[in-house]
DNA sequence: AAATCTCCCAACCGCTCTCCC
DNA sequence: AGGGAGAGCGGTTGGGAGATT
């Protein structure tokens, strides 16, 4: 087993094992942590006995001994939502593992990597495939959000119109920040099967091939319409 | 059957963020 | 306000397993 010298208590060099986990080592975390809490993992590997450093301990745990966690088989929506968030988010691995229950953002990342990265999949291909599984409900008529652009804090998200014959290069529509979930899911439509609020917003810059960008003044916000969204393609 | 290649994923590293004093 | 410690995140790496030659 690989090891490695760091700083233990009061400077003392301890040499950590590296590498993979055994099962007496996860059988050591899972115990104390089911005692003690997943807390202070800086100090928790000497407490648990673990020759290990905090971090690897922290990420054993939240990767794979943690309840409820999920490994293999991501099925077909789980792929799909994988990339419509990737498509708003980017490499924002923790948000778009928060939104798949029982997967993790290393999990994610490495199917990402793996599998989806280097596959030429478009939005507008999966929005095909979407409305080909609401026939009969009226399909999606509006995009969906394709991107989110900004910091973490200055969420802007941006929807291509797929069917916009055109161009491009309209001057999109700036929302303001204060963030309105009824306005925003009007621009969605028909994911309630088409029962309208009456707040449609504002109209797309032009008829052909305009951008919608939506800002939102806190991720949580974003999170909210997200989780709209994840709920509807995962039923 | 052995050697080599490729792919996948668990784990590590370093940077950033958050919280507390 | 700012400095330090701990936690969290995303990129990268190393090694094992399976595929190919």
């Amino acid at each position: 087993m690989v090891k490695k010298t760091q700083r233990g208590n009061k400077g003392v060099v301890v040499v950590a094992n590296r590498g993979a986990w055994i099962a007496e080592e996860d059988q050591k975390l899972v115990e104390y942590v089911r005692i003690h809490g997943d807390k202070n993992w800086r100090t928790l590997p000497a407490k648990a006995g673990l020759n290990r450093c905090g971090k690897s301990c922290r990420l054993r745990w939240l990767n794979y001994l943690r309840p409820g966690i999920k490994r293999g088989n991501i099925s077909e929506e789980e792929e799909d939502l994988i990339i419509r968030l990737h498509n708003l988010l980017g490499n924002r691995w923790s948000l778009i593992a928060g939104r798949l229950p029982g997967r993790t953002d290393n999990e994610i990342k490495n199917y990402w990597n793996a599998h989806l990265g280097k596959r030429p999949l478009t939005i507008e291909d999966l929005n095909l495939k979407l409305n080909k599984r609401l026939e009969g409900t009226g399909g999606l008529t509006r995009p969906l959000p394709t991107r989110i652009l900004a910091s973490r804090r200055d969420l802007v998200a941006t929807a291509m119109d797929p069917g916009g014959g055109g161009g491009g290069g309209a001057a999109a529509e700036q929302l303001h920040s204060e963030f309105d979930l009824e306005r925003l899911l009007s621009l969605i439509t028909n994911l309630d099967g088409g029962s309208s609020t009456g707040n449609d917003v504002g109209t797309e810059a032009d008829g052909s091939g305009s951008t919608l960008e939506f800002e939102f003044d806190d991720l949580d916000k974003f999170m909210n319409y997200e989780d709209d969204i994840g709920s509807y393609l995962l039923n």
